[in-house]
DNA sequence: GGTCATTCAGTGGTTCGACCAATTAAAATA
DNA sequence: TATTTTAATTGGTCGAACCACTGAATGACC
């Protein structure tokens, strides 16, 4: 039974051999070591079920405390991203299977600028749920919400037109009265606020969000799901087409 | 400047007040801890904006060491409940604010039983979202994907209906090669996987999704993304009325 | 009296070294 | 050979210390 701690042990070689993970500057460590593994996660590096270092082995190749990288780790836990079990050793997870928005948005900000085949699959997954909350919301808003859709589209003038097509969105999916799709469409915007300048940066494409902001107020002011799903639907496709292209040419 | 550990500082009177925490159990300390954390925030008795005691005090209120207490404070930070100052203070954060879909399982857990109204917005965001994801992985899938499909629909009498079905969700989210898409199905199948016993629990229910597995399948093999969305629809409208007379009934 | 730079106690961040507890696999035993 | 025992490995917790940042009290200066 060891008594000692830090046996000096040779490194053992019955895992993954050699990770290459940098030694790290003095300030905010722990946050360095998580971007540094889940970086490596992401990438593929380091692939799923495969087994770290033991956590002293790993702090010494890191150059930093057991504690401190017992914090990344544990952070790490959270996002879904490895899986620690006692007595037995970190794995690795599959970070397609994690839940965490941190995650995700590590992948879609891993690269430079914008990647593409991530705003592409912003812009479908908009296209493909909107349309149906937009029904929803036609259904079961109130007056409060009409109200404020009205609100932004006289007011939009003075409002970036971005800030406006986010808060119709916003609005619609609080109509839709369904906590979820809140929860999910608050994410979208986030992400949709970095990349929709792409969108607007051509006025027609502005002129076109000012009629829909008042065509779907207008269908859903008149309880018309259909009407209000149709040009949900062809709003996004439009956008979905146009800032593709804008991306590609850029 | 303090020179010494733990000064036996009388309890500081500036913050709040006492937050009763209940010292805690020994083994999965820091999870303990994070619970207890969690509920008093969620439930609101931890307010946005007010500031935790110091991780010393916190951690003598406890019972626990430093390090432990800092390990549960790193996952509440992850889950965006908290927000760490350095050289200031430990913060409640907005949970409301949070994008953390963490927090909204946390949220729909608090309450014993399933709550309605969560479990109807569980289901209309799934109806509302996965037919045009099963129109989408009829289009992208590849051979892999539908492989997998088959090996489920054949395996699946030795399968919970309840595992197979998330299965076959999940193969549908990765065929369609959206990352947003798997993040969020992975969500929704985690919630179902709770609430989905009240529609299985009905035999005629059960051969219903056979069937479903079997039909999407082949649809997605075949390509034919409109019968991958209409089987898609049907199933979980029906589903969907199902579930919530079960838990009206129940 | 008001403004600014300085000081310093308090707080989170990191380090060290140790022991506890769960797991696994090798070694001893039936 | 099958089972039990043992010991090494690994994550979990502990406690004590020092480092680094913040903000408010202090005091010099105008």
């Amino acid at each position: 039974m060891r008594q000692k701690e830090d046996p000096k042990g040779e490194a053992v070689e019955n895992v993954i051999s050699n990770i290459k993970l940098n030694p790290v500057s003095r300030s905010r460590l722990h946050e360095d070591i998580v971007s540094q593994i889940q970086n490596k996660i992401i990438t593929g590096e380091l692939k799923a079920g495969e087994k770290l270092p033991a956590e002293r082995e790993l702090a010494m190749e890191l150059n930093v405390n057991r504690a401190t990288l017992r914090e990344a780790l544990k952070k790490l836990e959270v996002q879904g991203l490895v899986d620690i079990r006692h007595g037995d050793g970190v794995y690795v997870k599959d970070f397609l299977e994690s839940e965490s928005l941190e995650v995700l948005k590590a992948m879609m900000y891993r690269e430079e600028g914008a990647d593409p085949e991530i705003i592409d699959s912003l812009l479908s997954a908009r296209s493909a749920l909107l349309p149906e909350v937009a029904a929803m919301a036609a259904i079961k808003r109130d007056e409060q919400h009409v109200r404020k859709l009205k609100e932004i589209v006289e007011a939009k003038s003075n409002m970036p037109v971005l800030e406006a097509d986010l808060a119709v969105h916003h609005t619609i999916a609080r109509a839709s009265g369904n906590y979820l799709v809140i929860f999910i469409l608050n994410f979208f915007n986030k992400l949709f606020r970095e990349y929709g300048k792409f969108y607007f940066s051509a006025p027609e494409n502005e002129n076109r969000s000012r009629k829909f902001h008042r065509d779907i107020c207008e269908a859903i002011a008149k309880r018309d799901a259909h009407k209000a799903r149709r040009i949900m639907k062809d709003v996004l496709e439009y956008a979905h087409e146009r800032t593709m292209k804008a991306i590609i040419d850029r």
